[in-house]
DNA sequence: ATGCAGATGTTGACAGTGTCAACACCAAAA
DNA sequence: TTTTGGTGTTGACACTGTCAACATCTGCAT
């Protein structure tokens, strides 16, 4: 058994590595659950840090920004793949146990929301519907690239697909007259 | 340690539910990760058919049979979560070690692709540009979707945001005049 | 019919896992 | 000074994936 690299972190190796012996953690945390749901939810945080700042780096164009923040998303799935998958990945058994897991991961959502709402202001983004739903295709978008990126399902490079992704959704398929 | 639901799916259980003993699994796969491949084989296979139900039910109207893929896609993923976890999820460490895996993905994005090139002869999607990308938008709306519904991370109910992801995936968020 | 080879099953063990109870220590509060 | 609470340790429990060794049951060639 060496299922590296998925769940094959094991709480012993964790508490070998810093140095205390092997039920130290359970001083810390309910359970390994619990372990990963901080971590989770530090992710969470890094992620938005990543998607503030690929949003700042671009200027102040809306447009820019919106696809920035979806860009941002996918470049922090495909470049911490493994705190990725540990904060969608699995079973987290319920993450009902977790409210401040739950909420990170709205705060997140929120920060997408927010990126539509500018673009809606700016007469950019339909605005006949609420930015909300909005908000959840796009985050369904660049969420099911992410995971599929990180899966190894596809084999495209990331920086390209995101690109493509992003302009797609905003131009969604349908044919566009004028 | 209860872990239920994940892949607190343990040899010895499948082997104990079949009637055999604990390492007779061992005479038919080389280890877990390879019946979990062809747990996973099978899962693609029953998606790829439900998706074909799910468009012969609807009539031959290019746009409904691309919109029943996805529709199709994201019902059986809430229906079968199990299957769509081990289809996607976690570790399979590398894919790479099970071809026939990777074959009947992508034979499952074939399906996407044709969807398309059907719209796109009936001039209902835009065809400037290759029907394989437009595909893989389209494969990551709805298979981000059904990633946020089947971890538990959204509660809306699955049919509802998957009329809507779908109709905003052929929309596009930006405006449209005319 | 006999004997052999291969597929399939079993038992018993190995190292490693999450988790817990029991115990030890050391700070600050009483 | 005593008590308390937070932190650490050790040793165990039941359980896991996996393997080697052994048993059994086919079907087939002789």
């Amino acid at each position: 058994m060496k299922t590296q690299g998925t769940e094959g972190l094991t709480l012993r190796a964790v508490a070998r590595l810093a140095g205390v012996s092997q039920a130290a953690p359970y001083r810390h945390f309910a359970n390994k659950e619990a372990i990963l749901a901080a971590v989770a939810e530090d992710g969470f945080r890094s992620l938005m840090a990543a998607m503030r700042e690929s949003v700042q780096a671009c200027g102040d164009i809306p447009l820019a920004r919106l696809r920035a923040v979806g860009i941002g998303y996918v470049t922090f799935a495909t470049s911490h793949p493994s705190h990725f998958r540990v904060m969608f990945g699995r079973g987290m058994a319920d993450r009902s146990a977790f409210p401040t897991l739950r909420q990170v991961a709205s705060d997140t959502l929120a920060m997408v929301v927010a990126a539509i709402v500018d673009c809606q202001r700016a007469g950019l983004v339909r605005s006949e519907e609420p930015a909300e739903d909005l908000a959840l295709t796009a985050w369904s978008s660049v969420h099911g690239l992410s995971a599929l990126l990180v899966e190894g399902v596809l084999d495209r490079p990331a920086a390209e697909v995101a690109e493509m992704v992003t302009r797609d959704l905003f131009l969604g398929l349908g044919v566009r007259q004028g």
